[in-house]
DNA sequence: TATACAAACGCAACTTTGTTGCAAAAAATA
DNA sequence: TATTTTTTGCAACAAAGTTGCGTTTGTATA
C-alpha cells in the first residue's frame, strides 16, 4: 500500500485534481498538523479560500486527516495515520508545543481509560497537551 | 470565604461593574460551560459584543475562568473551581454532550498521567470527552 | 458626600474567518 | 474524443473578532 497524494485519493474514491494533491502533499511531507490559514500561507495565492475549506472537509469526512481543537479558535488537522474511512478513531495524544506552536501527533501515545461519572457515555476522547516539544528542549 | 460575583471580582482586584457581575452571574448561577455566543444570547440586548470578549479575556487573565477547546471552533468558558490567579491548573475532564450540546466540568475526574515520549515537556492537560450526558440518557 | 482621576463601556469602523449559490473549468466515464 | 459528473473560483454574504476613541461609570481622596 502506497502513500503517495495520488494514492490515498484512488483509494478514497476522490478524483485526483491539483489542489487536493497540492493540500495532501502538505501533510504529508510537513512535520506537524496544520490549521486552514497554515495552509493559506504555505499555498500562497494558488487556491481560493473556498477550496481549501471544502477540501478540508472533504478529508475529514473520508478519514483521511482529523480535526484537532485547540483553545484559540483554530482547528488544527492532521493525517490519520490508520484508516480512519468508518469513523475516526485517532486516539492517540495531541502535543502543542508553546515555544515553535507546532502541533505534533504522538502516534505511539494512547490516550488513557478514563472513569466518567454515573450516567455518562462516552464516545470519542480528545487528549491535548500542552509544554516544549523535543526539538525545542 | 464567599463566592458571590461581588467578592471574586473584589478578590480579584477588578472593578465592580453591571457588566462583570452579570457576566460573572451566568457562570456562578449556570450549569455549564459558556461560549461567547452563549453569553451574548442569554444576555440579550444587554451589553456590547465588545464588552463581552473584553470580560472573558479579563476573567481569563485573572484565572477566574478557563477556556475549554472545542472541535467546532467556538471556545466555551468555565469557572475555575481553585484559585488559578497565578497560572491555571484546572486538570479536570471536560464532558460535551452530543445531545444537549452542554459542555460540563466533571470537577471529580482527574486527568490520568500520561508518559511522554522523551524530550516532551508536559505544562497543561487538556480531556475533552464527547458523548451523552447523564441528563440526555 | 463632592470632586478628581482612572478604568471600563459603547459605538463605529474595520479585519478576519467561514458559508452559499452558481457558472466555468477540469476530471472521470463511456 | 464526446459526454457526464465533479470540482473549482468568483461574488456576495454572514459571522466572529479587533481597535481607537469619546463618554460613562466606578474608585479613591479630600
Amino acid at each position: 500500500m502506497q502513500n503517495t497524494a495520488d494514492d490515498i485519493l484512488k483509494r478514497n474514491q476522490l478524483s485526483i485534481t491539483s489542489s487536493r494533491k497540492k493540500i495532501l502533499n502538505l501533510f504529508l511531507h510537513g512535520t506537524g498538523a496544520l490549521s486552514h490559514g497554515d495552509i493559506e500561507k504555505k499555498a500562497g495565492e494558488k487556491f481560493d479560500r473556498v477550496t481549501i475549506y471544502r477540501t478540508l472537509q472533504t478529508f475529514v469526512d473520508k478519514g483521511i486527516i482529523h480535526s484537532i481543537p485547540t483553545a484559540d479558535n483554530s482547528i488544527h488537522y492532521a493525517l490519520c495515520k490508520d484508516d480512519c474511512s468508518s469513523g475516526h478513531h485517532d486516539n492517540h495524544v495531541h502535543f502543542i508545543c508553546s515555544n515553535c506552536g507546532n502541533t505534533i501527533c504522538l502516534e505511539d501515545v494512547t490516550v488513557p481509560p478514563i472513569k466518567l461519572p454515573k450516567g455518562f457515555i462516552s464516545s470519542q476522547v480528545e487528549m491535548i497537551v500542552s509544554g516544549v516539544c523535543s526539538h525545542c528542549m
